[in-house]
DNA sequence: TTTAGGG
DNA sequence: CCCTAAA
């Protein structure tokens, strides 16, 4: 039997915590075996660290870990459940090393809590099941450590998990639930720049401060690349690995066994991506720099406010800085807005809206100014209006899974994470829908785009949509003023004005490592990084967390089949943007047509059209059956910029020349050889021509 | 890749 | 504008 299951556009709330644990079966130091399994993944490797930590916490009692391990979920759970109850306490503490996993855990609780009502994936209880102690114990582990010395190492191998992680980026689509807020500072950007560079600088540092945790924080900066290496990034440039093997010798172990994994994935992407090719997938995949996104890692640190954000800069640095060669152009001012962004973080409460996709509210505020309010809206478009966005949790594209009923959960997980990762790994980007239509046009202002206003905000929805990668870039829209971003493939654009940023979009493309964490995506981009500096209230971070902590599902070589024509082509490529024929174009076209007629629209774009190159033949060729159809109708039935009625009935003769010559014989017109027929002689002089 | 048409 | 079958 088959086994389907649609993910359809749902908005997969909470997944985010699950993501991050890793098999319990991974936890205890069984790494070795796993390799041999091809399931290494990186959230097993996760496990697997944590495991080890573990022992070594609880005194290597090694001996049953079977037990052992229940008990740790026991104790997760219970872990929980009892900061479930202190969960309403905000998480302002400022630990960033201290962070506490509790607050971690606290956090992916949280998270769960929140979307558990989203989860779409129709899991059978029991996997879902599977997925929560999964993640439970993972965070039980972590837990349960807190105690211990080691406790300051874990807590800060989680940060930095996290924050790899979200280098990582990748999937927060998939699982998406972030949140993020965007705002648009305007100001106090000057600083960003400095911050950047240091930033920068220290991330080469913080690897030693890694080290110190010891060993096991060296597994873990392992991991995060490893999850990187699931998406099947192919050029990694691996930023991890460098640092990271040069940094941790041991790390070396877990190259292999990436490697191996990853060859395994490889495997599984091809698969993946045949299918994705295939018409429904053009758009699919290639992978783009997958460096960046490396980590995963549950995204705890997020939001610790700054000092938890700056830290994580370090970790990335190295990521973002490269990212930044990439992307460079708008990036920084991606960052300032996060930075000014922190200043937003105000209430938690923000966020709360969702529309049907669950994800989004949007808050108007002036300029930055925390509109605690939800609709506040945006009362006044003054100049510095600002809207701020705070994403719950992104729609993706439906998958269909197709397994073998002899396939075990594992391996169904595996799917699903391959899947996800196949789709990611072809970059994504944001598409924004109100009222369950696309906006298409980047270059709407959102204010004429009516997403400032209130009741759009109710119905304003983020979708990760497979990315060209084609990508239109243009991205650039420093001319234009306001932009949603939404076509730009990879770069969440910032636009001058109001930004919204996408959150790990442009990140993900590159890294879409199936794995975990979420967050990568938001760190790794700058623009991401900034949204979730925004974040940084509590609740938001509880939020971003969420987003995080995608799935960590291993993968393993199952058909997932994107189905869903519905969605098939929205999600793959973007539709172009509109361009209306000026009427200059259309003079230009039917003079072009006028001399080589109706059949050889190449031959009329290298004529007319030969520097216009959003112009096809096609689109030529469309544009004069509009012509015909425009010229035939009522003038009042007319739409759009009018044609002039000299253009029209040129139109008309000229397509009833060529009809009439059969046209099309190649060839032999010259130009000017246009011959009017009586009728459209008629009409002319009617016309008064 | 182009054409030609339907959507 | 998109999507495709044909050529």
């Amino acid at each position: 039997m088959v086994m389907k299951k649609s993910l359809g556009n749902r908005t997969i709330g909470f997944q985010v915590p699950i993501i991050p644990r890793a098999p319990r079966s991974a936890r205890r130091g069984q790494q070795k075996k796993r390799a041999d399994g091809n399931y290494i993944c990186a959230i097993e490797l996760l496990a697997s660290l944590a495991g080890k930590l573990l022992q070594e916490s609880e005194s290597s009692s090694a001996s049953n870990n079977a037990s052992e391990e229940n008990d740790h979920l026991a104790i997760c759970k219970d872990v929980i459940k009892q900061e479930r109850q202190d969960v309403d306490k905000p998480l302002k503490a400022e630990c960033i090393e201290q962070a506490s996993c509790e607050e971690s855990n606290f956090a992916s609780e949280h998270a769960l809590e929140n979307n558990e009502q989203k989860f779409s994936l129709r899991q059978s209880q029991s996997q879902h099941d599977a997925l929560l102690d999964s993640t439970s114990t993972f965070s039980g582990s972590a837990k349960s450590e807190k105690d211990t010395n080691l406790k300051p190492a874990i807590c800060k191998n989680e940060i930095r998990y996290g924050m790899s992680g979200n280098s990582a980026g990748a999937i927060p689509g998939f699982g998406p639930s972030f949140g993020l807020n965007v705002e648009k500072p305007g100001k106090g950007d000057v600083d960003l720049a400095n911050r950047l560079k240091d930033s920068v600088e220290n991330s080469s540092k913080y690897p030693a401060v890694t080290n110190i945790g010891n060993q096991i924080q060296k597994p873990l900066c392992g991991n995060p690349r490893r999850v990187a290496s699931f998406p099947r990034c192919r050029n990694n440039t691996n930023i991890g690995s460098r640092d990271g093997d040069e940094n941790f010798p041991r790390f070396n172990k877990f190259s292999n066994k990436i490697k191996a994994f990853r060859h395994t994935q490889r495997i599984g992407d091809r698969r993946i991506r045949k299918l994705l090719t295939s018409k429904y997938w053009r758009a699919a995949p290639k992978l783009k720099d997958c460096e960046t996104s490396k980590a995963d890692g549950e995204m705890k640190p997020f939001t610790h406010k700054r000092r938890t954000f700056y830290k994580r800069e370090r970790y990335y640095g190295d990521c973002l800085y490269k990212r930044r060669k990439l992307l460079d152009r708008s990036s920084i001012v991606t960052f300032d807005g996060v930075f000014s962004g922190e200043s937003n973080s105000s209430s938690p409460q923000k966020n709360m809206n969702s529309d049907r996709n669950g994800s989004i509210a949007m808050m108007h505020g002036e300029s930055g100014a925390p509109s605690s309010v939800f609709g506040s809206q945006a009362s006044s478009h003054a100049k510095d209006s600002h809207v701020k966005f705070s994403i719950k949790s992104f729609r993706i594209p439906e998958l269909f899974i197709d397994v073998p009923e002899t396939a075990t959960v594992g391996s169904l997980k595996r799917t699903v994470v391959e899947a996800v990762s196949a789709i990611l790994g072809s970059g994504l980007h944001v598409g924004i829908l109100l009222r369950g239509k696309k906006i298409r046009d980047d270059n709407r202002t959102l204010l004429q785009t009516g997403i400032s206003c209130k009741e759009s905000l109710d119905n304003l929805g983020f979708t990760l949509e497979p990315n060209l990668q084609t990508v239109n870039s243009t991205i650039a829209s420093e001319d234009v003023p306001l932009t949603v971003p939404y076509d730009m493939p990879e770069l969440l654009t910032s636009s001058p004005e109001n930004y919204i940023s996408d959150p790990g979009v442009s990140d993900v493309p590159s890294d879409p490592p199936p794995l975990t964490n979420s967050s990568n995506d938001v760190d790794t981009n700058p623009e991401s990084i900034s949204l979730h500096s925004d974040v940084s209230s509590d609740i938001k971070m509880s939020d971003s967390r969420a987003l995080v902590p995608v799935p960590a599902m291993p993968l393993e070589p199952l058909a997932i089949v994107p189905v869903n024509q519905k969605n098939k082509r929205s999600e793959l490529s973007q539709r172009r943007i509109r361009r209306p024929f000026s009427v200059s174009e259309v003079e230009a076209l039917v003079e072009a047509v006028e001399e080589l007629g109706t059949g050889r629209w190449r031959d009329v774009k290298l004529r007319a059209f030969e520097n216009a190159d959003h112009r096809t033949y096609v689109d030529l060729k469309d544009k004069w059956k509009t012509l015909v159809h425009t010229a035939s109708i009522a003038p009042q039935q007319r739409r759009g910029e009018p044609v002039p009625q000299e253009l029209l009935d040129r139109v008309m003769a000229a397509h009833a020349y060529w009809s009439q010559h059969q046209a099309k014989q190649q060839g032999k017109h010259q130009p000017g050889t246009l011959k009017i027929t009586n009728e459209q002689a008629d009409r002319m002089a009617i016309e008064g021509m």
